[in-house]
DNA sequence: CAGCATCCCCACTGATACTG
DNA sequence: CAGTATCAGTGGGGATGCTG
């Protein structure tokens, strides 16, 4: 993922890790409890596991995501928000607050009441 | 610009539309009182002018900026935030303090410094 | 189940030059 | 000052197949 070199402003850096296209979702999905890649992929409408696996990893450079593994078999690996992560939730959620309204002015509220958000 | 075609959350929406390179800043800069194009395009660093105008044209389509021209000489026109793009400043703003603290947290106060942000 | 390696394409960006 | 047109580079996203 390229980013700026430079930073001439705070609002480039959590723009540059905000805007990958599944970033948002992931860390929606982190905090409502989706911890490992299946759960995580079976979550997230349309997302390959390629996308999901390099989303995570650059999350996880960012400091947005911790992440432990078991060595056994079955593997299993769990991702988790860090507090850096929980605090980007918050302008997230709003985000998605955001979306909600522009639905409804929109009158496309058929999608919303599809998932019971309204 | 390209979007999903289906959304199936309301965060896809508004990440749709806050994932343009600029398109944070410009949101930014128009809450500060920046109204001109010449006015945006000073106040933006590394900004071109048909970067600027091609975002600002995809946040009129998405209702987050509303434009007024006057059609003398010297050309006057003046671009600001509708209700729709205040609030999603609201989330804007959220990034941007995420952004301080980051900066913070690894130590780069030195361009906040800069620029009187600490 | 978790994750890596390849290959390909197109959308975003950006530089430059021109117009009212 | 405000805006359009054209052209080129690139890297993000996606499909697919393989490994422990």
């Amino acid at each position: 993922m390229k980013v700026r070199e430079e930073y001439t402003c705070p609002l480039e850096m959590t723009h540059d890790i905000i805007k990958g296209k599944w970033k948002p979702i992931i860390i929606w999905q982190l905090s409502k409890g989706s911890h490992s890649l299946s759960a995580l992929k079976r979550s997230i409408n349309g997302i390959s596991q390629k996308m999901l696996i390099q989303h995570l990893n650059e999350l996880l450079e960012f400091g947005m995501v911790d992440k432990t593994m078991s060595d056994g078999y079955p593997l299993k690996s769990e991702y988790f928000l860090t507090d850096r992560g929980k605090k980007t939730f918050e302008a997230i959620a709003i985000m998605q607050s955001i979306g909600i309204e522009i639905m409804v002015e929109d009158n496309r509220q058929d999608i919303l009441k599809e998932k019971g958000l309204l």
